[in-house]
DNA sequence: ACCTGAACACCGTTCAAGT
DNA sequence: ACCTGAACACCGTTCAAGT
């Protein structure tokens, strides 16, 4: 029962995650989802707007998932141990959602907002717990997913390989990171 | 004296800055370097080569800027200053650097490392005054650099700006981090 | 060695029809 | 309301020549 537009973002996903945006060619699109060439052009205005479907669809997920929320950081962990997985997985998703028009779209920063609250409750939890420092805690919680962002960021690019002498992995750094979080006197 | 690889490198550089990696089209850069549209090939293999000159030469600033090493954190917090302001003013260059091509580059690795262990000089000497905690310096280093590559790239994507009550800025967060290494216990 | 102009295949988008 | 096929302008790349 999926409609032609859920069919057209099915299709220009796969082709985004094989070979990132400029494989997502509407042709292509329309041959996967059993349609013309330009049949997508009656279900969104534009490439970019099939584009920015795909990443409002992605973050949708984020809303869906639910969490408990522990007195200790480990929550906080696992949030990001999910981001990290989630970008290294579907990489051409990850860039797509942070390109620089995605602060256009209001439906994606709704999305990104309420994702983000649920890593601010976490925090907070954490912080009552003792197992974070006080603080604003949309201001830690940003911290801590500036990290793992960076992170996984630069672990896609190649940028985080070989650091020092082992490999270093962006799970690695989000570790350090609430370590020295939960020493800080 | 510039040569007709350099006028090229120069007119793409340009047309990345104002429109993207998108706006780069050879007969653009043709047309500002005052060459035929396919010129370029006498220089470049492709497009994807052409782009990766760029990120290359952007790199190779870095290498060229010196520093000095101070016993406290700041040092550090300029470096990533500079870091975050770099990105903020090209953040079509930045996004280039950090495609997921640019590891396939001997080049561009070997000039991200370099500049890299410009930090990790300038952590080492920082943890030995007692302003940052022990470890690894490759590896506090790579957690200093993740979140100011994390937290600029939220902030070019439009996903730092109205995080809490006020404004969150990129450099806020690195002093963020750096007050709360400073006081690990 | 470096450059030009024509040509080819491909892509985003538009438009006039079709049901 | 939704879809199709032709058409247009544009782009990356190749090729045969030109100096």
């Amino acid at each position: 029962m999926a409609s032609t537009r859920d069919l057209l973002i099915q299709a220009a996903t796969r082709l985004l995650d094989d070979g990132g945006p400029a494989a997502v060619t509407l042709r292509d699109v329309g041959r996967l989802a059993g349609v013309s060439h330009n049949a997508p052009y009656k279900h969104f205005a534009s490439k970019q707007d099939l584009l920015a479907a795909i990443a409002a669809r992605e973050l949708g997920r984020w809303d869906r998932s639910r969490s408990v929320s522990n007195a200790d950081e480990s929550s906080v962990r696992q949030m990001m141990y999910s981001y990290i997985r989630w970008a290294t997985r579907y990489p051409a998703r990850f860039k797509l959602i942070f390109g620089p028009w995605s602060s256009e779209s209001a439906e994606l920063a709704d999305a990104a907002n309420h994702a983000r609250a649920a890593l601010v409750g976490a925090v907070g939890t954490a912080q009552d717990g003792g197992a974070l420092p006080s603080g604003d805690p949309e201001r830690v919680a940003t911290l801590i997913l500036a990290v793992a962002h960076g992170a996984v960021d630069l672990a896609i690019s190649g940028h985080l390989s070989r650091s020092g002498k082992g490999h270093t992995s962006a799970e690695d750094l989000v570790d350090d990171l609430l370590h020295h979080l939960a020493r800080v006197r």
